[in-house]
Order: structure tokens, then C-alpha cells, then sequence
DNA sequence: AACATGATTCGCT
DNA sequence: GCGAATCATGTTG
């Protein structure tokens, strides 16, 4: 279990090449699957299907009906674990990023889950697609990063404490921390 | 078939 | 900092 925080680690820092855009990853979330109540995969269904299959395999949720979230499955297989792409750096395509964020700063780009998969252009379509495939999203080289930091995951109620969301220290991209109002208090 | 609930974002105070 | 928007998915009757 503890297999799937190093994933989330070792994703800090490593190219996403998504639909025409390139993206460092600057910010995650580690999600235990059937061990992690705050996991979607906490309980199977169709929606979560994809988490039992194969590692390194994409898996993308509608959020509050408009937004996408874009998760890298991490395995093993039916252990169903995941990890959430908050934030990153648009490193090639700004254009395109640009275009699909329109008025955005450029290190607001892609800073939220749900914007990382807006200016990314990820979208139900990209589900099941495999990241270590050459399709239209994949994972590409890693530059270690300097500093990671750890913390409590954003906006979840359940196992709200543990320190499962990782981000590069300083780095301007990454995304705010707010607790779930529903969260029993710290 | 109806109800409750978000792994969020944006705008206003 | 706070609250509303908005709808697919899961849960309950």
C-alpha cells in the first residue's frame, strides 16, 4: 500500500505530453484504492472499474458535473490505487494551453486538477489510455525535483489527515490547500 | 425513480 | 475567506 506514495513521488517532476501540450508535474495525490476510504476504488464500481485493471493505465472522473480530474493507476492490479494530478508547468504548447484557458496567467495554467486536465485537454475520451503507450496522452522523462513537501489531501472528508498530497516545495504552480467543510475537524 | 453528494472552481466580500 | 454553481455517479426506496 505504502507502494502507491512512492508512485506519487516519483511522479513530481515528470512529463505529461497530453493533446498537444507538455506538462511537468508539480503537485499529487496518492489514493490507497480498496484500502483508502477517500478512494473512489474505496468501493468498486463502473465509474471505477479502470483502478483494478493494469498500472499506468488513465483514469479520468467528471467533478461537480463540469470539471475532469486526471489520475495515473498505479497498481498492483485490483489493489486499485491511484494518484491525482493536481498541478503542473506547461512547458510546450502554451499556445494551445492558452487557447483552452483563456485569460489564465501562465502559471495558473494548469494549477487545480480540474484545470491541469482543462489546459491538458483531457477528457472522458482519454480514458483507459495507456501512459506508457505512444497515444495522444503519455508520460515522458523526469527531472528529479529539488524539494518535495507533504501534506493533507484537499477537500476530502474521509481519512481527511493523512499526508497523501506531494508537491514540489516553492513551486508557484501548485494549487491551494482547502479542507473539506464536511471533514471532521482536525 | 428520486435523493444526496462531491478527489472543484470562480467570483465576490 | 466563503458560498454558489451544476450534473454525473452512487445509493436508497
Amino acid at each position: 500500500m505504502s507502494d502507491v506514495l512512492e508512485r506519487a513521488r516519483g511522479l513530481l517532476g515528470r512529463v505529461l505530453h497530453a493533446h498537444g501540450t507538455s506538462i511537468v508535474i508539480t503537485e499529487v495525490e496518492a489514493y490507497g484504492g480498496t484500502q483508502d476510504p477517500a478512494s473512489h476504488a474505496y468501493t468498486r464500481t463502473p465509474r471505477s472499474e479502470i483502478m483494478y485493471g493494469p498500472p499506468w493505465r488513465l483514469y479520468v472522473y467528471r467533478s461537480y458535473g463540469i470539471h475532469h480530474c486526471a489520475n495515473v493507476v498505479t497498481g498492483p492490479t485490483e489493489q486499485a490505487a491511484a494518484v491525482l494530478l493536481r498541478a503542473g508547468r506547461v512547458v510546450a504548447g502554451l499556445d494551445v494551453a492558452r487557447d483552452r484557458r483563456p485569460g489564465v496567467p501562465d502559471h495558473r495554467l494548469a494549477s487545480g486538477p480540474g484545470n491541469l486536465a482543462r489546459a491538458a485537454g483531457i477528457d472522458l475520451d482519454d480514458l483507459g489510455t495507456d501512459l506508457l503507450g505512444d497515444g495522444p496522452v503519455r508520460l515522458g522523462d523526469r527531472e528529479a525535483p529539488g524539494s518535495v513537501s507533504a501534506g493533507p489531501r484537499v477537500g476530502v472528508t474521509r481519512e481527511a489527515d493523512r499526508p497523501w498530497r506531494f508537491w514540489i516545495t516553492g513551486d508557484l504552480t501548485v494549487s491551494a490547500y482547502r479542507r473539506s467543510p464536511r471533514a471532521p475537524s482536525s
